[in-house]
Formats: C-alpha cells, sequence, structure tokens
DNA sequence: TGGTACACAATTTTT
DNA sequence: TTGTGTACCA
C-alpha cells in the first residue's frame, strides 16, 4: 500500500479516504489493536447519508484490524440487505487485506434476526428442549394453525362472530413482539375485540402448547425462543462469547423482543454497534419502536458512543429541502437537518391529474421521456401506499410492452399449487406438522376434514411411540419419528372414493420420508406425484406447471430440503413481474415497489404514485398522532428514495368500485395533507397534461358535474355535525 | 365428502 | 368487492 501524503491524518488506511469525517468517526471508533471490544455504539445516519457503507467499512476496518470474521454477528433488516453487505464488506476489506483476503470468507453470520434465530435454534435445540427438525410456518400456516385450534375450542360456533383467523394471528403477535400484555393490546389496537379477552387467552394457550407438540415455530418464536436463550445466563454467555462484536443495521425498525436479544447477549454493550434513523421508522405494524433507537444510549454505562451522519450523499438539493420540511411537520421529532452540497435547479414536481388513469399515463409518458435522455429503466423507480395502488399503471405497461418487476404484494409462494408442494416437503421433514399434513392429505378426491383428521391421528399415534425403529433412525442419523409416517399411512384405511390415489400417495411418502432420493431429486418426485392433482383441480394447470419447474430449479441451489425449507419460509422470493419468472439480469426493466419494499434503496428517478389523503395517509391509518407520523415518514422515506428527478402524482377522483351498474360515481381526493398549501414553493406544482384538450359537456360529464356539487354540498355539512 | 347458497365483515405495509 | 364461515343437500 502507497503511503499517503497529503491528507490530514497520515496514517489512515487508504481505503477510509473516501470517508467523511463522521463517517470515519463511526468506522473507527474503538477499533484498535488492543483486541478489546469497544464499548456499545448507536450511529444515527439520515437518509442517504453512507448508511450502509459506514457499516461495511466498519466491519472490513475491525477485520483488517485483527476481529476474527467468524465471530462477527451482523443483523440486517432483509436478507437482501445482507447480502449487499456481505459483498461490500468483501470488497472493502479484500482490497484493504491483499493476500489475507481470503478471511473475510468467513463473515458468516450476517442474516435478519429470523434467519440467524434460525440457525441458532437449530445449534441449541437439545438444550432448549426443541426438536432439531422443527419447521417454520410463515404467516398464513400460522392463521390456518390459530384456525384450527379456534375450531377445536368451539370459538367459530359462537353466537357473535368471534374474530377472525388473521385478526386472532395478528393480537397474538403484537403482544409476543411488544411484550406488552393481552389487555393493552386489545384497548390499543384491537378496540372492538375487547369482550373476547378471555376466550383469545385460551385460544393463544391452545395455539402455543399445539406449535410444541407438532415442533413448529412461527416467525416470533425464532425471536422469542432466541431472546428465551439469550436470557438464560448459561446459553447467553455462551452466545455472548461465540461473538466479538454485534453490528445491527435499520434499528429504528427491530422491536422490544430484539431489543431484548441484543441486550441478553451484550449487557454491558461492549462490542456492540446500532445502526438507523428514527425519521425512517415504519414498522410499527409489526412491533417495531422507536424508542428502541432513542433510548440507546442510555441503557450502558458508560452511555453509548453516538455519531451522526447528516451530510446526504443522494438526492439533489431542492429534492432534501421539500423532504426535510415533510418531516419536519412531525410531531415529535429528534434529530439533524440533513444537508447537501448537490444543487439543481429542478424542484420536486406536485402533479396533479385527472384520475388514475391520466396518472398510469403520466407516469408512463416521463418514464420513457427520461430513458430517451439515456435513464435507463432500472434506475426508475414506482413508489406507492399499498400494492393494488399500482393495478391501473400495470396495465397500462403492460398494455405499451414495457417490462416491470414489482416487489412488495403477493408473494410467489401465496398461490396455491406452490403451497401444495411446500406442504408435501414440510411434512416429510416435520411428521408433527399438521397444517402440513392436513393441507397434503386432503388433494386427494374423496378425502375431506374428516378423514384427514383421522389420518393424522393415525399417524400421531404411530410417532408417538418408541420402537426399535427409532434407534435405528437414530443411528441412521435421521430423527426418530420420520420413519413411522409411511408405516402408518400405509395400514390406514381409505375411504372408497380414495382408494385408487392411496397407495401411489404412500409410495410418494415412505421414499420421501425415508430419504430413498437424494435431494433435489425428491423435488421431482413429489412434483410428478403432484401433476394429476394439479390438472384436476386448476383451470390453468400448464401456467402453475411452470411455476412449479421453475421451483424445481430453485431447490437444486439449495444444500439440503431443510436449508431449502427454511430459507424459503424466511426469505420468499419478493418480486412478481408481468412475465413468468424474474426477467434476466442483463434485461432492463422499470422497478414498482411498496414504500415498505422500498427501504435502502435508491433510484434517479422516482415516482409516488396516488399522493392524496386516504392513500398516503392510507385510510386505515388516521386513528392517532402516532399512527398519523408513521405515515408521514412514510412520505420521507418515498421522497428520500430520488436522486435526480422526483414526482409525486395527485389524482384529483378514484372512481368507486363497488357500484352496482357501471356508472360515473366517484370521490373527489384531496392532497395528502403531509403537504399543506405552506409547503408548496418547495415544489413545482402543476397539472398535467398542460394543455386541456377542450370537448364539449358529455351527459355523462354533467352527471359527474351534477354529483360532485352533492358531494360537495354534503361535505360542507358534515363540517357542522 | 363436496357442492351450492347465503350472510356478513373487512379492507395496508412484512420477517 | 372479496374473503370467510355456516347451513344444507345430494
Amino acid at each position: 500500500m502507497l503511503p499517503v501524503a497529503d491528507s490530514p491524518p497520515s496514517d489512515a488506511p487508504a481505503y477510509l479516504e473516501k470517508l467523511n469525517e463522521a463517517q470515519r468517526e463511526a468506522v473507527e471508533f474503538g477499533a484498535d489493536d488492543s483486541g478489546q471490544p469497544p464499548g456499545a455504539l448507536l450511529v444515527i445516519a439520515g437518509a442517504g447519508s453512507g448508511k450502509t457503507n459506514t457499516l461495511a467499512h466498519r466491519v472490513a476496518h475491525l477485520v483488517v484490524k485483527g476481529a476474527d470474521p467468524r465471530r462477527i454477528l451482523l443483523l440486517t433488516f432483509s436478507r437482501r440487505a445482507a447480502q449487499e453487505m456481505t459483498r461490500r464488506v468483501t470488497r472493502i476489506a479484500g482490497a484493504a487485506l491483499g493476500a489475507r483476503a481470503a478471511l473475510v470468507q468467513g463473515l458468516t453470520w450476517s442474516g435478519t434476526f429470523h434467519g440467524v434465530g434460525a440457525r441458532l435454534l437449530r445449534e441449541y435445540a437439545d438444550l432448549i428442549g426443541l426438536s432439531p427438525t422443527f419447521t417454520i410456518n410463515d404467516r398464513e400456516d400460522s392463521a390456518d394453525l390459530m384456525n384450527l385450534i379456534r375450531h377445536e375450542l368451539g370459538l367459530s360456533a359462537k353466537e357473535k362472530r368471534f374474530p377472525s383467523k388473521n385478526t386472532c394471528f395478528s393480537i397474538y403477535s403484537r403482544v409476543v413482539n411488544t411484550g406488552a400484555t393481552l389487555a393493552d393490546v386489545l384497548d390499543t389496537a384491537f378496540a372492538w375485540c375487547r369482550e373476547w379477552e378471555a376466550d383469545l387467552r385460551a385460544l393463544f394457550a391452545a395455539y402455543v402448547a399445539a406449535k410444541q407438540t407438532q415442533s413448529v415455530l412461527d416467525y416470533d418464536d425464532l425471536l422469542l425462543y432466541w431472546s428465551h436463550m439469550a436470557a438464560e445466563p448459561s446459553i447467553a454467555a455462551d452466545l455472548s462469547a461465540r461473538f466479538d462484536h454485534v453490528l445491527v443495521d435499520e434499528y429504528q425498525d427491530t422491536n422490544r423482543l430484539q431489543a431484548s436479544i441484543l441486550l441478553g447477549i451484550k449487557p454491558d454493550g461492549r462490542g456492540l454497534t446500532v445502526v438507523g434513523d428514527d425519521a425512517q421508522s415504519i414498522y410499527s405494524f409489526r412491533g417495531a419502536t422507536v424508542r428502541n433507537i432513542l433510548d440507546f444510549p442510555a441503557h450502558f454505562n458508560p452511555p453509548a458512543k453516538q455519531v451522526t451522519l447528516e451530510r446526504n450523499y443522494r438526492s439533489t438539493q431542492p429534492i432534501l429541502a421539500a423532504s426535510n420540511a415533510v418531516i419536519d411537520l412531525a410531531a415529535e421529532r429528534f434529530t439533524k437537518n440533513l444537508w447537501t452540497d448537490r444543487a439543481s435547479a429542478q424542484r420536486p414536481r406536485l402533479v396533479t391529474v385527472a384520475d388514475e388513469v391520466d396518472q398510469a399515463r403520466y407516469v408512463v409518458e416521463k418514464v420513457l421521456e427520461a430513458r430517451e435522455y439515456g435513464m435507463k429503466l432500472k434506475s426508475q423507480a414506482i413508489l406507492f401506499r399499498a400494492s393494488h395502488h399500482s393495478a391501473t399503471l400495470e396495465i397500462e405497461l403492460t398494455r405499451r410492452n414495457i417490462p416491470f418487476v414489482k416487489f412488495g404484494g403477493l408473494k410467489f409462494l401465496d398461490s396455491v399449487h406452490v403451497k401444495d408442494v411446500l406442504a408435501v416437503l414440510r411434512w416429510a421433514e416435520n411428521p408433527r406438522d399438521r397444517v402440513a399434513g392436513f393441507r397434503v392429505v386432503q388433494l386427494m378426491p374423496g378425502i375431506g376434514p374428516a378423514t384427514a383428521a383421522r389420518v393424522l391421528d393415525q399417524v400421531a399415534g404411530h410417532a408417538g411411540v418408541a420402537t426399535t425403529a427409532d434407534a435405528e433412525a437414530v443411528t441412521a442419523g435421521l430423527h426418530p419419528g420420520v420413519q413411522h409416517t409411511a408405516g402408518a399411512l400405509a395400514s390406514f384405511t381409505p375411504p372408497a372414493r380414495a382408494a385408487e390415489d392411496w397407495q401411489p400417495f404412500v409410495e410418494l411418502m415412505s421414499r420421501v420420508c425415508g430419504r430413498q432420493s437424494a435431494w433435489p431429486a425428491e423435488f421431482e418426485l413429489i412434483r410428478r406425484w403432484y401433476e394429476p392433482h394439479l390438472e384436476r383441480n386448476h383451470e390453468d394447470a400448464s401456467i402453475r406447471h411452470g411455476d412449479l419447474l421453475q421451483m424445481e430449479s430453485i431447490a437444486g441451489t439449495y444444500a439440503s430440503r431443510e436449508r431449502f425449507l427454511t430459507e424459503l419460509t424466511l426469505d420468499p422470493p419478493d418480486a412478481t413481474s408481468d412475465e413468468s419468472g424474474v426477467p434476466l439480469i442483463d434485461e432492463d426493466y422499470l422497478i414498482l415497489s411498496t414504500i415498505h419494499s422500498a427501504k435502502g434503496q435508491e433510484w434517479r428517478n422516482v415516482f409516488v404514485l396516488n399522493g392524496v389523503d386516504g392513500c398516503i395517509p392510507s385510510d386505515l391509518a388516521t386513528g392517532n398522532e402516532a399512527e398519523l407520523d408513521e405515515e408521514r415518514r412514510l412520505l420521507y422515506v418515498a421522497m428520500t428514495r430520488a436522486k435526480e428527478d422526483l414526482h409525486i402524482v395527485v389524482p384529483q377522483r378514484f372512481y368507486v368500485h363497488n357500484q352496482t351498474q357501471p356508472g360515473d360515481r366517484h370521490v373527489w381526493a384531496q392532497r395528502t395533507r403531509f403537504i399543506p398549501a405552506h409547503l408548496l414553493p418547495l415544489f413545482d406544482a402543476h397539472a398535467w397534461p398542460y394543455v386541456p384538450v377542450p370537448t364539449a359537456p358529455t351527459a355523462a360529464g354533467l352527471a359527474a358535474a351534477a354529483h360532485a356539487k352533492i358531494e360537495i354540498a354534503a361535505k360542507l355539512r358534515r363540517m357542522w355535525d
């Protein structure tokens, strides 16, 4: 490495040269050659302030200074972020380490809280009374299990309707993640379920018991078990000792449970670094609390060192000014003012269009215009509050043959056929998983809930009895119980209608459970078995068949069935596109994304759809000041994704969808309340199209106008209600 | 079991 | 509108 001649701290390694002063402080804090882990560090990193880069540099710097990468725990918000982080660390440290670059390959403890939790739980399973072959239920599966219990307890047959499975699960999850009492959660977030408190408590108790007998964990359990492990002194000491450094990204979006895990592992804060921005906290619906980041410094004695990154490298000054002004109106505000030296004459645009159809046209026109000037589709993104807000735009894009990929919203894994095949795998992996078994068995015609329950009871009965086969299974490296499934199924007498399908099914299960085929060959086995059922049950079997083939090839990229199941559940493929399959890497395509999924990303040209009250903020989230502020932060996050150009589109009319006859009923929308009149000078506000084409009033138009009058009149009257 | 008819409630964001 | 649950019948 060449000596650096003229930059002030002359001993600085070259890879730190490009960082600004605050970033360097964050990177170098406590990283000396003593080998002692430094005290707690909090980095408040504003939008676009080079947060990921700084964190990656810190990790790389620690390694350069002698930290063992295998003993670094790096927790990120999404797996996508984890991969990005690992990639950058490898690059930075690789360049700095020269010949020792291979060292950074050891950075294996990098992932989401849930992903790392799953790995640790499997390692410590025996210590905490958990079966190491536990399977993980995704949200849907968890709700299904909740539903099963709900029926068993007779709660579904109440005179007054009991909360739905999804509501029940949401309540349960919130209690777990916030650490609040059931009564508190009901009072604050689910007031309409207040009267069911006792029943809900019983339901949750039974739900927990069911998960334990079936060896299944839900998402929350991954954190819950982990936090209990971290609270157990002997295990906590072990956990603490195996990681010298723990670094956490997006700390503003962690919940109480996650904070308790960190404090359990690093009670004195030594070696602990957290990074985040309270202005970008947008996951409170999942139990995340800004208090984690605000209270972090005071948790420790001496208090955590705090570094603030205020220089924004992403956006132009006008975009930043508008974003700052929006977040400034928040009721509570704690930190920093971002600044930049990227001047531009172009203010963010606030564009009024007639309706959603025009909104789509505007976006398409501007996107293509930008591409004419050489801006790739990939450098442009369309952001929206709720997944379905992009429906009209998607139609327009498809019509005009513009390729796009959509992040957020409906998942590949939510489709029936994919879930069916996964259920077979899950059941083979864990025969006690009733939700999976229940689903699989009912695929065969002639078997419904009643028969399915009998089948599962028989399987459970077999698995419960220890036999010599268990011992053999253990020596063969299999988990006891797995062997019995096939035997139990073989001895079951199916109803006459299912007789024909039964034998092939038993054969399949015995091969898959007995691991007679290697992974991923067994996936193909299952797919072939499933095909006739697919064709019988679905009109569009050929499309779904294609999905399964695609999944089969993905399956081959995982080392084992267990890894495939775990990682697919924790990190489902999150993009859908208009074509089947994700576009090729080198193809150019437009990005559509919910604002939530856009976190941490940036594009040169950004469009925010439906900048309208009722969409941002969502109608459903205007209940209290805290919810409203979160919606405001959401708009802030969306705006700060833009590097050069930002368009907020405001359609004036929304057609009302649920009218009986095709008609012209609509509501008039108002510009989002987060951009009040006195902020307008920060925007380039105009209507589109610039030159409206005059047309003679049509009968429908007149009717609409008349209707509008009525709407406004009604609104004025309601002011005094 | 599996189909149909009907009632009624909720409606977002994601690991 | 869509999703979910229930009742009833073949």
